[in-house]
DNA sequence: AATGTTTGATACCATTTTGATGCAAAAATA
DNA sequence: TATTTTTGCATCAAAATGGTATCAAACATT
């Protein structure tokens, strides 16, 4: 789950974005002054911070040096005519900015952008204590790392894309090896046996009678 | 030196363009349509692409899906009524957007955070006891000099931008190579043998089966 | 032209990946 | 419960893949 902070003194604006990113599956939390914020960054860890540089308190410029160090992207809200702090901004090292009033899809797209730059969005894939990273190609029990063949990889981000879906085998057949299956093939079975093992997921990976297999989570 | 690419058809805009890059110590060149772009991009690598959508012969988006693979960061520009244009860019892979009429500084201030944030303002790359000098095109172990082909070279500086990424055999091509790569080409895990040799990261490149390789830092 | 370097094609080997087979185990069904 | 169907799993051989050595063409340099 991806956890953005919003730190915006203007309530109806910090709604309207909260809303909005809501609705994209991202969970958001709002700081309405400097001081707030600087609490909440130090509770938690936030994947994003939007951040509005005339807030009480401390202003984002301040807030900004303290976020730095910390590695999380920042993208600034600034209004239409403050060119000087959209550019100060970005030589502090934000990752973005956006001028109010704004579009709400255009926001929608740089949080995206900036998350994907981060390698944050659908970048990884969780089950339990499994985690798959989609970019590095690389399949993670604990921290510790996990050897799958192509095949078998294929299938657990299949697995991972549809949770909870009874797949026929026929499908899983289609999207991990391409082309139709041969009538009583056992192929499928077969490496759904082999990954079952290699990432504990023995219970987890139910097969499902006369159909094929579904993952619990 | 830092090669920049100005696609815009309109004049007075690219010639402003032009002279604030300048003035920030970068080279610029200019094309005025989306063939004469494609032309340029294939003659020579470019560290960074300014791109108006609304361009003759081959628009903007098209473009784009050709220059994506090469990894060369594009900011677009766009008119200030395009928002869907704006969206649409970042959904592609756009790094960035510019409205017109801009502000000097600002565009200024965007260029300098993509080349950046793709590690070419920033002259040293290290990889443990590795260190790579991209202005100087020099790479050291431990202060001990190493020669590198112009290939190894490429190849090198690819792994060390894209750290712990898996990087497809064609896309590795793409990028060092240009074009398409032969299929069944052994090319490239030739050049990631002599690589790994030569700059002692024989546990370090990994090779991802079926996929490519993937530098793990 | 002669030399050395860079590059990529080819062939070969070791290793890994793969899927077929047969049978045991489990589940579904009568 | 008995029977049938379906799934789980060990074994093994074929196929695919990556690593490596060799070699010749392309290229630059003298």
């Amino acid at each position: 789950m991806i956890n953005i902070l919003i730190v915006e003194d203007e309530k109806p604006i910090s709604d309207l974005i909260k809303m909005s990113l809501k609705s994209c599956g991202y969970f958001c939390e709002a700081a309405f002054d400097g001081l707030a914020a600087a609490d909440m960054i130090e509770k938690k860890s936030y994947d994003l911070i939007l951040l509005d540089v005339m807030i009480p308190y401390i202003d984002g410029f301040e807030l900004m040096e303290y976020i730095k160090p910390l590695g999380i992207p920042v993208i600034f809200i600034t209004a239409k005519n403050e060119v000087a702090n959209r550019v100060k901004g970005l030589r502090m090292g934000a990752e973005d900015y956006i001028v109010k009033p704004f579009e709400v899809i255009e926001l929608q797209a740089r949080v995206d952008v900036v998350l994907r730059r981060y390698n944050k969005a659908d970048n990884i894939l969780r089950i339990g204590d499994l985690s798959i990273e989609i970019k590095e190609h690389r399949v993670k029990y604990q921290d510790e790392k996990i050897e799958l063949t192509p095949k078998e990889y294929d299938l657990l981000v299949l697995f991972a894309q549809n949770p909870n879906i009874a797949l026929y085998r026929e499908t899983i057949y289609e999207r991990v090896w391409g082309g139709e299956m041969n009538l009583g093939s056992k192929t499928v079975d077969l490496h759904v046996q082999r990954l079952r093992k290699k990432v504990h997921l023995e219970k987890e990976i139910k097969s499902v009678s006369k159909v094929g297999y579904r993952l619990e989570v």
